[in-house]
DNA sequence: TAATTTGCCTAGGACCTCTAGGTAACCCTA
DNA sequence: TAGGGTTACCTAGAGGTCCTAGGCAAATTA
């Protein structure tokens, strides 16, 4: 009897992989245990329980997307940083729609601490250094382009954008002059 | 034997209140059937199965949010009606967590046509009526707004905002600001 | 090689979903 | 008001997911 060589990372990398591919809401311990040829009674010395697996899924979600953002505001400022930074964000949820579901999740606020969230705004804040924004003008900024970019997102993927033939893509950039200039003109 | 009296709007009623008080995702048929004091058997002659209970669900609420919104916007217009309409759609998402919940499920387009999914676009051009814009740029405004509320509601329902002091009101209000003078700015 | 740890197993209980088929309450019409 | 039809709710049961308890065998360490 060949072991599976399971440990709690493997199983939370196939359980994202799974969540791209069947929805997050569908990833369960049976079909993971299924994916290894195993038990479903086995996974539980790795993980403590089912939401347990879903808490460390959105965490290496968290922390993918954390990365990728940080790797496109790199050496850029401005416009540019706001654009590349969106685009980054978007990208990621079209890629890994299950990824990005799990993102959602309310964590505990430790857990949360711990977690790659609060890179998110550290990223958002340095990307505003090429605005002119102090605080408390740079939190309400960081809370507005977030919500901003999880909104059209989260409609955009549950097709709220699709009763209408104008392109999302279009609206997309225009939402994104439209924050360029309101934190350009933020201080008025 | 007494009947429970069981319809299936009775069963949507009822798994809305469920939904707001013990999460959407909780929201389960033997749970309904046990509030009705009745087998779980006993539901599928009035719903098709799980998924139905939860699209009567979404559609609910989806009507119910259009009515909040249509009663806050009327006799307003311009920087007022957006204030309003901004405030009534967080209002019914704090006060129905679980209903609100519900809106964001996936509809199927026939579905969503049939549905006041559409209405919210509609109520929101209505709004843009008082700032001067026309296609396609109304359809753009129509997007950024929808995409700004949803997305603030979310990650404050998400406890995103939970890591800063800043007060999450006074950046709600930014955020209208900042709404408004896109708005008045847009044809720029 | 022996002792310990660890990984995966079987068994089984609790809950949820849904189908098939039966019985009893209700409604209508004569 | 008695019969007939319709509808509301039932029991029984299969299949899936979650999770615990306890056992055995493979891997690791002494």
């Amino acid at each position: 009897m060949a072991r599976a060589g399971l440990t709690a990372d493997r199983l939370t990398q196939a359980a994202a992989d799974l969540a791209d591919e069947v929805g997050f809401e569908n990833v369960t311990v049976s079909a993971l245990a299924r994916h290894f040829g195993v038990k479903d009674a086995s996974l539980y010395s790795h993980i403590r329980n089912a939401q347990d697996l879903r808490v460390r899924l959105a965490v290496l979600a968290l922390a993918e997307l954390a990365e990728r953002v940080a790797e496109s505001i790199a050496g850029r400022s401005g416009r540019d940083a706001l654009v590349a930074f969106a685009n980054a964000y978007r990208a990621y949820a079209r890629e890994h729609p299950g990824r990005y579901s799990a993102t959602q999740m309310a964590l505990d606020p430790d857990v949360a601490a711990e977690s790659a969230a609060g890179k998110h705004s550290e990223m958002t804040r340095a990307l505003l250094r090429g605005y002119d924004l102090w605080e408390p003008d740079q939190t309400d900024a960081v809370r507005l382009l977030h919500s901003t970019f999880h909104g059209f997102v989260s409609l955009e993927r549950s097709g709220a954008f699709h009763s209408h033939p104008r392109g999302v893509e279009a609206s997309w950039l225009r939402a994104l002059d439209a924050l360029d200039s309101v934190l350009r003109a933020w201080p008025a």
